[in-house]
RNA sequence: GGUCCGGUAGCUCAGCUGGAUAGAGCAGCUGCCUUCUAAGCAGCAGGCCAUUGGUUCGAAUCCAAUCCGGAUCACCA
């Protein structure tokens, strides 16, 4: 039932008997309407000009009195300078319509049907600080990815990759040691990942301060970061960890596990999931055979000073070290072992996506071609799903100078906001308690997910403290908005809707048609969405619908419609939007509300 | 310096496989709730699409150069 292919099947034929060519289907470029025209669809008559021997006028009005000709679903067209404005018969869109309300899974392709099965790692947190911003974007865009490859019927498999071990998470460990007292998330009263960050934080402070008081003795930049004794302690932590020393390995687990409990909270909140949790503590020894693997298939090469590396600059990716001269692994190596160990547990996986900042775009061009070049076949399938960052009016956000926006600040802020206009509003006072913080948290969670999934993962984006995140205009509970308001619809209707049939010849209003065009549209969109792993096609789909809605509702009566045809065809209209709505909307992890 | 990404309304973003008069939202200004939810609808105002050249019947979109911003080029992760 794809329209746009019928209808340039006619047109090639049309424009073949009229001006003898060899046009392909395919090759006919057809694009909507443009609102302003009247007509379904717009074919641009220029690249026929030259074979008509005639004007773009004169060109569009022979083709399109061809078509009409040839396919009577065609109802009318009309010519404006070189652009043929084509109008498919009321009928024939009301058909489609037909098609689309009986359809229960609009859009959505049944689970695990496409026999694929893609892996998607997305979140892989630091366990020395509480998730931020940044945090958020990378959870909320993989979650929604994998949403939306679900709905093209793939198996998806969520995976986290938690980074608990490292430099990093010594640091918080060893100013906890120092500076703590013993302070815990019962004694303090703070969520376990945030207890863990302010240690990372003060390590940090404490550590510049002895910098600074090196510096001033005369010692240059670079060896005060050396030799300053906070770091030397962190080192000599981190080489007592990796050496299995039972008192840090206690420490350890115990400041891993107070993270472990904050995070789960932020994910539950975030609504997030995963089937499957790795840790780099059981990982990051991985890979060192595949070193050798190289090396033996000559990929590889040892330098002088006993490390390996590999040549890329025939890739234009310069060389690149996967073996220390100690020979410890380093970031690669890991990555590769661990890709390689996945493809061995999940053998039915045919592709890797990685959901990792765009500053890590070089890191994964030259993985995936190391993988290529070990002649892992699956290597070409692997995808880095690069977003970038999240800054601020002041820039870039640091953890360290905590110039962040925490996470759990930002979800309460937001649940709280929409508490506040929701209560003001007086439309939910009914509600039990228990339902209104469902849907202060729906409604909330809805905006700060939208913002954030609206914009093309590609870029950077700003978000600016000061300025709270909307509720009105182009938002999620503005579409959430919609939702509610057909489902308040459906319930005054308060009778089945199953059997409601569509007359083939009533009279569409624009808005009508209109929606019926953008209902049709909907599998395309997510289809284009998988194709580029980009929510924010879905997210802006899922507005216009919801705009187009509130147009419809503010100039079509539904309920109070007198003609029977008129009014059971625009209650299964609308019945038709809220499923659109609420399936795009889930297809991005976000909830929309029967009641708002 | 090499490579990569970006520069569209005061602000945040769409549009980028070339097509008609460049679109939304916010902020500002006007109207519209005794009628299915006003978190809404209708309207006004706001643009040398960074700059310059090129390709083309046609360029915000493609190419080149320049300017500006960011990332990256570790035996860090």
């Amino acid at each position: 039932m794809n329209i746009e292919h019928f209808l340039s099947k006619t047109i090639s034929a049309a424009v073949n008997q009229l001006f003898t060519l060899n046009t392909k289907p395919e090759d006919v470029i057809l694009q909507k309407t443009k609102k302003e025209f009247e007509g379904d669809f717009t074919l641009v008559t220029f690249p026929y000009i030259k074979a008509a021997k005639l004007s773009p006028e004169k060109t569009g009005e022979a083709i399109g009195e061809e078509i009409s000709r040839l396919n009577s679903d065609i109802s009318t067209y009309n010519v404006v300078k070189g652009f043929l404005n084509i109008s498919l018969s009321t009928s024939f869109w009301l058909k489609q319509f037909k098609t689309i309300s009986a359809d229960a899974h609009y859009g959505i392709k049944p689970a695990n049907s496409s026999g694929k099965q893609i892996m998607l790692e997305y979140s892989s947190p630091n366990t020395n600080k509480p998730l931020h911003l940044g945090h958020v974007r990378n959870n909320l865009l993989g979650y929604a990815v994998a949403s939306i490859l679900k709905t093209q019927g793939h198996d998806v498999v969520k995976v986290n990759l938690v980074n608990d071990r490292g430099i990093h998470i010594c640091k918080s460990m060893l100013a906890w040691k120092l500076f703590g007292n013993g302070e815990t998330p019962e004694s303090s009263g703070l969520k376990g990942d945030h207890l863990v960050g302010k240690y990372y934080v003060e390590f940090d402070k404490a550590y510049k301060k002895e910098i600074q008081e090196l510096t001033s003795q005369g010692m240059s930049k670079e060896n005060a970061e050396k030799q300053a004794p906070l770091m030397v302690q962190a080192q000599e932590m981190l080489l007592k960890w990796e050496a299995g020393d039972p008192e840090t390995i206690k420490l350890w687990k115990m400041m891993n596990n107070w993270v472990y409990d904050g995070f789960k909270v932020s994910y539950q909140k975030l609504g997030v999931e995963f089937d499957k949790t790795y840790y780099e503590s059981n990982t990051y020894l991985l890979g060192k055979e595949v070193v050798q693997e190289g090396l033996e298939k000559g990929i590889f090469y040892k330098k002088e000073n006993n490390s390996v590396a590999i040549d890329l600059s025939a890739d234009k990716l310069d060389e690149k070290i996967v073996l220390r001269s100690d020979g410890t692994s380093v970031y690669i190596t890991q990555d590769l072992g661990t890709a390689i160990e996945r493809f061995k547990e999940y053998p039915k996986t045919s592709q890797m996506i990685y959901t990792v900042g765009n500053e890590q775009d070089y890191h994964f061009k030259v993985l995936f071609k190391i993988l290529e070049k070990l002649g892992y076949d699956w290597a070409k399938e692997c995808y880095h799903l690069s977003y970038g960052m999240v800054e601020l009016p002041e820039g870039k956000m640091k953890s360290r100078e905590g110039t962040v926006v925490d996470a759990d600040d930002l979800m309460d802020g937001m649940v709280e906001a929409a508490r506040e206009v929701t209560e003001a509003s007086g439309k939910i006072d009914s509600f039990s308690q228990e339902e209104k913080d469902t849907l202060f948290t729906t409604i909330g969670m809805g905006a700060l997910k939208y913002f954030i999934l609206k914009v093309d993962p590609k870029k950077k984006m700003l978000f600016d403290p000061k300025e709270s995140i909307d509720l009105q205009g182009n938002t999620g509970p503005f579409i959430q908005y919609a939702h509610a308001r057909i489902k308040s619809i459906l319930r005054n209707y308060n009778k089945p809707t199953k059997d409601l049939v569509i007359e083939a010849n009533i009279h569409l209003h624009e808005k009508e048609r209109e929606l019926v065009k953008l209902l049709y549209d909907f599998p395309k969109v997510l289809e284009e969405a998988a194709k580029t792993y980009n929510p924010s096609d879905v997210a802006n789909y899922t507005y216009e619908l919801a705009k187009l809605f509130n147009q419809f509702f503010s100039e079509c009566p539904v309920l109070k419609e007198e003609n029977n045809a008129v009014r059971e065809f625009r209650i299964k209209l609308i019945e038709s939007t809220a499923l659109v709505i609420k399936n795009g909307m889930l297809s991005l992890g976000i909830e929309v509300p029967e009641r708002m």
